[in-house]
DNA sequence: AAGTAATTCAACCGCCCTGGC
DNA sequence: TGCCAGGGCGGTTGAATTACT
């Protein structure tokens, strides 16, 4: 394509701005706006191009502007952000007020790139730098895609950046940003997209296939309104719960995440019902789970991994020491103490979930040992916000741009109208009333219990089935 | 103090998308 | 349907600044 330059046909001034043009240009847009840029040069005395314009006021004169050092805060989430979103600088930038998409690109490539190499992160994959050159980073993408289960390589074992955020947050003065919440809006997305397909392996036995929300379940919440041009996902469903900067997603879940941090066990059963279980439940009357056979829900799977950090699941790292992921039902605080099997376990799925006896359900690497050093702490002192980011920051393939699209748009349409996953009334409540409601639940749901989980699972089969 | 290397960051470039004609 | 202009984005450049020798 032939070079153009409006600058260059018009002869027009390049180069820095000197102090004069900046004040004619701030007057100019101060007091008419900018309406069309080609125009705004002109009509304010300036021998620039209407792209020159634009980008000045955008990355230097708007009043909005924060200027200064980006905090340590700033830094993690743009971490966080571009191992779920990638290069799209102008969506990183809408979620952190008063920067510009420039400012955040110059950070990555001067600063926090270097940061994560000397930590042993490669910054393009959010995977060590060991595991990406030596191939890995492909082979267990491409092997994830093709495989029945999820390999540990899928979510990205081993010391990644992670590791750093941890480090960082583990300081006093860092405080992570309320922006690490799902909103009550945006969990019931997650739950309804919650995808189940009952199947047969080739043994016979009954599989339930469970996929979970897309890249784009992320990237809508990610993405400011500003960009719907260029946003490699399709239009949001028609339907859509929320379109909303991730500055929102704190919204109406402060409450339930104290309630949470008193009881982290807690808050999944209170807000999916039909994932209730209990101590009593017989495992063997559920269908084995497995992770889906289609590449396309690896990244779905991905996706909900993130999306389930909410804050019902304290120990995401809890379970198995098998080496792949697997689905277990077991005590969650068993899992927390020594990330072991549990004892009760002998429900097992091979994705990274399990349904605790008392309700919770819970997602996790089981991973290696470079989180077993990290998961006393986790468990015993971090905040859910630092689960939140610990698992929003987990997206190796998502980062690869290589997920993109990999589901259907009728999804979250589709599913939401048929869930039966609900969130009803204050966490907080639920959860004083917690304990006794379930000493009185739990004789009924020991007689319901297979009868309940069976049903409930028919129906999951049933109403996502479709997909 | 001077020279050089490394880093930062403002600005430009080229491409893509969209809407108007 | 195709062309064009405008707007926007990500990648890149290069001048200015800082760090190091």
């Amino acid at each position: 394509m032939g070079r153009h330059s409006c600058c260059f046909k018009q002869k027009l001034r390049k180069g820095l701005w000197s102090p004069e043009e900046d004040e004619k240009l701030l007057k100019h847009i101060t007091k008419y706006g900018h309406g069309c840029w080609s125009s705004v040069p002109k009509q304010a005395g300036l021998q620039r191009c209407g792209k020159s314009c634009r980008l000045r006021w955008i990355n230097y004169l708007r009043p909005d502007l924060k200027r200064g050092t980006f905090s340590q805060q700033e830094e993690n989430l743009i971490i966080e952000l571009h191992s779920v979103l990638g290069n799209r600088w102008s969506q990183i930038a809408a979620q952190l007020p008063g920067r510009t998409d420039n400012e955040i690109k110059n950070l990555w490539n001067s600063c926090i790139k270097k940061k994560l190499r000397q930590r042993g992160i490669d910054p393009n994959t959010h995977k060590p730098l060991s595991e990406v050159e030596t191939g890995e980073v492909n082979t267990s993408i491409s092997n994830s895609s093709n495989n029945n289960t999820l390999s540990e390589e899928a979510f990205g074992g081993g010391p990644n950046e992670l590791n750093l955020l941890r480090a960082e947050i583990s300081k006093p003065d860092v405080v992570l940003t309320q922006a690490h919440t799902l909103s009550v809006e945006d969990q019931f997305s997650f739950q309804a997209s919650l995808s189940f397909k009952a199947n047969t392996d080739s043994t016979g036995n009954n599989l339930m296939t469970c996929s979970g929300p897309t890249k784009e379940f992320f990237l809508e919440r990610f993405t400011n309104s500003h960009d719907n041009s260029k946003t490699p996902t399709t239009s949001a469903p028609s339907d859509s719960i929320g379109y909303f900067p991730l500055q929102r997603l704190n919204d109406g879940l402060s409450d339930a995440r104290d309630s949470v941090n008193q009881d982290p066990t807690s808050w999944f059963n209170q807000n999916t019902r039909n994932f209730e279980m209990n101590s009593e439940f017989d495992s063997n009357s559920m269908p084995r789970m497995q992770s889906p056979a289609s590449s396309s829900i690896l990244p779905s799977l991905i996706d909900m991994r993130h999306s389930i950090s909410l804050p019902s699941l304290r120990n995401p790292w809890a379970g198995g020491t098998n080496a792949f992921h697997s689905w277990k039902a077991g005590n969650h605080k068993h899992n927390s103490s020594n990330g072991d099997v549990t004892t009760n376990s002998n429900m097992e799925l091979q994705s990274n979930c399990s349904f605790a006896e008392n309700g919770t359900f819970s997602w996790g690497l089981e991973d290696g040992k470079e989180y077993k050093e990290n998961q006393n702490t986790s468990v015993e002192g971090e905040t859910d916000d630092s689960k939140w980011s610990d698992y929003l920051l987990y997206t190796p393939l998502l980062t690869s741009g290589t997920v993109q699209n990999s589901a259907p748009q009728s999804l979250f349409s589709d599913i939401k109208s048929e869930s039966q996953f609900t969130i009803e009334g204050s966490c907080t409540s639920w959860h004083q009333n917690h304990h006794l409601q379930q000493q009185q639940q739990q004789q009924q749901q020991q007689l319901q219990a297979q009868d309940l989980y069976t049903k409930d699972f028919q129906k999951l089969a049933t109403a996502f089935g479709q997909f």
